[in-house]
DNA sequence: TAGTGGTCTAGACCACAAA
DNA sequence: TTGTGGTCTAGACCACTAA
C-alpha cells in the first residue's frame, strides 16, 4: 500500500499540481472515492490545500482527461465509472473483460511446458534463440462456451518455477506480481483476422476454416522490459473489440 | 471550402479558446503547418489574437493533448509528426493510412446509388428506417492488389446530391468538409473477423471463406450528429491494426 | 438566490536552450 | 543574456443547477 501524504509539500521539487493530483488519484485509485461519488468543490480543495483556482482546476483538468472524474456545471465533479471507451486501450485480464461484457468467464488449462524459445518469438521478446521459456495453453470459456485460445510464453528467468501455480484459478498477471514483484504496465498489439485451424476449430466448437480475430500481444514490466508474448485466438462470432476514434 | 476567419471574433458565444483552436488546428490539418515546423510562440500569439497567455496556453495544451504538436522548454512548440501510435484512435483517410503503412493507394468506385435506410443503419446513424441514404461502394487497392471494400452510407439530407462527384479522385471527407461544411471529428467502431462471401472474396482476389478483417463505423460531426455509416472488409492477409495499452 | 463549474485576464517567478 | 515554455497566484465575470 502507497502511503501519499494528504497535503502540499512546499519544500518538494514536485510542483504542486502533480503532488495534489497523486493525491486525489490515489483517493480514487483506492476506492476511498468510489464511481458516482461526488468531489470537493473547488473552493473547498483550494482551502484543504492552499492551493490558487487554476493549479486545482488544473489537476481536475487532467483528471478529466484521463476519463477517472467528470464535472457537471452547477452540481458539482464527479468520480466516472468505467467506461467502454477504456476497453481497446486498458490491459485487462480475461475475466475483467468477460465481466464487463456481462459473461460469466471460466478457464481450462490445456498445457503448460517449459521450451525454447523460437526464432519469431525470441525477436518479440527481445531474448537470443533457445532462451527458455514458459509456455502455458488455455482454454477460455464465457457462459460455459468456449470464447478463445491463449498462448502465453513467458520469459522463465524471470519468473523460476511459474508453472507450479494453478492458472485455472489465478491470473497470470496476479501471480506475477505477487509472487515475482513484476507488474504488467505497457503493451504492444496487433489485431488480425485468421482462418481456424483444425485443431484451434476442434477446441472452440467452431467448423475449421471460420474466421477468427486473432490479437498477438507482447507485454512489459514497470522497469521496462518484455515479460509475455501472448497470442489470443477469439471466436469471431462471439467477440468484437469497440473502440473511439478522433479527429 | 470552409473559411475560418484568423481573428477572434469577439462578439460570437464561442469561447476565445476554441475559436483559437479551431483557427490552430485548421493551420496544421490544412498542412499550412507541416510536421516539425516551428509555431509562433505564446508571446507572438497572444498579440497576434490579444487574448492572455493562458487562454493561449489552454488551445496549446489541448494541441498537445490530441498529439497534433510538441513543446520545448526554451526552444518552442513544433508540429507533431502522426505516429504510429495513433493509427488506431485517430480517423485517417485510406490514402492516409496507406501512405503510412508505405503502399501506393488507388481507389475504383464499385456503385453510387440512392436508397431508404434498412432498420440496423438507420439505428446506428439515428434515423428512421426508410430515410434516403446516398450509398457509395468501392474497392480500394494498395500497390495496384485489392486490400478492401468499403460500403459508406450517408445521411442524404445532409449532402444533397453528393453522388454527383468523383469518389475516385477526392475522398469523402473532403468533400463532405469543403462542400457541405461537415467535417467528422469523432467516430466509434467496431473490429471484427468474417468469413468472405463468394461477392467480396472475388472483388478481393481472396479464396471463399478466407477470414476478413471487418469494422464498421459510425462518424459524427463537429455538431454531434452521426453522418455516415461505413463498413470496410479488409484482407486478412494484408491488414492488421496495431495499438498500445496502458495499465 | 446561493453554489457550482466555465472562461478570461494580468502579472509574477522559474527552468531550460542557445547564442 | 535573451527568449522559450513551465508553474503559480489573485481576482473577475459568466452560465447553469437547485432550492
Amino acid at each position: 500500500m502507497t502511503i501519499i501524504s494528504d497535503q502540499i509539500n512546499r519544500q518538494s521539487k514536485i510542483p504542486y499540481y502533480l503532488q495534489l493530483y497523486e493525491i486525489l488519484r490515489g483517493k480514487i485509485n483506492q476506492g476511498i472515492w468510489q464511481p458516482g461519488d461526488i468531489l470537493p468543490t473547488e473552493l473547498v480543495l483550494i482551502q484543504t490545500y492552499q492551493l490558487s483556482r487554476n493549479t486545482v482546476r488544473q489537476v481536475l483538468e487532467m483528471l478529466v482527461n484521463d476519463g477517472v472524474i467528470y464535472r457537471l456545471r452547477g452540481k458539482g465533479t464527479f468520480v466516472a465509472h468505467p467506461s467502454l471507451k477504456q476497453i481497446t486501450t486498458r490491459i485487462t485480464s480475461f475475466t475483467e473483460d468477460m465481466h464487463q461484457r456481462g459473461f460469466n468467464p471460466r478457464t481450462r488449462v490445456l498445457e503448460s511446458i517449459l521450451m525454447p524459445a523460437i526464432k519469431d518469438i525470441a525477436d518479440q521478446l527481445l531474448v537470443e534463440a533457445g532462451e527458455e521459456l514458459a509456455m502455458i495453453s488455455r482454454l477460455r470459456l464465457a457462459d460455459g462456451e468456449p470464447m478463445s485460445v491463449e498462448h502465453s510464453y513467458l520469459i522463465h528467468r524471470l519468473c523460476p518455477s511459474i508453472l507450479s501455480h494453478d492458472f485455472a484459478l489465478k491470473s497470470l498477471r496476479q501471480i506475477l506480481e505477487r509472487n515475482y514483484g513484476i507488474r504488467l504496465v505497457r503493451a504492444r498489439q496487433v489485431i488480425r483476422a485468421l482462418d481456424a485451424s483444425p485443431h484451434l476449430a476442434n477446441l472452440l466448437k467452431i467448423k475449421k476454416n471460420s474466421a477468427l480475430l486473432y490479437i498477438d500481444r507482447v507485454s512489459f514490466s514497470q522497469f521496462g522490459n518484455p515479460v509475455e508474448f501472448l497470442q489470443i485466438y477469439y471466436r469471431a462470432d462471439r467477440y468484437s473489440l469497440y473502440n473511439e476514434l478522433n479527429e
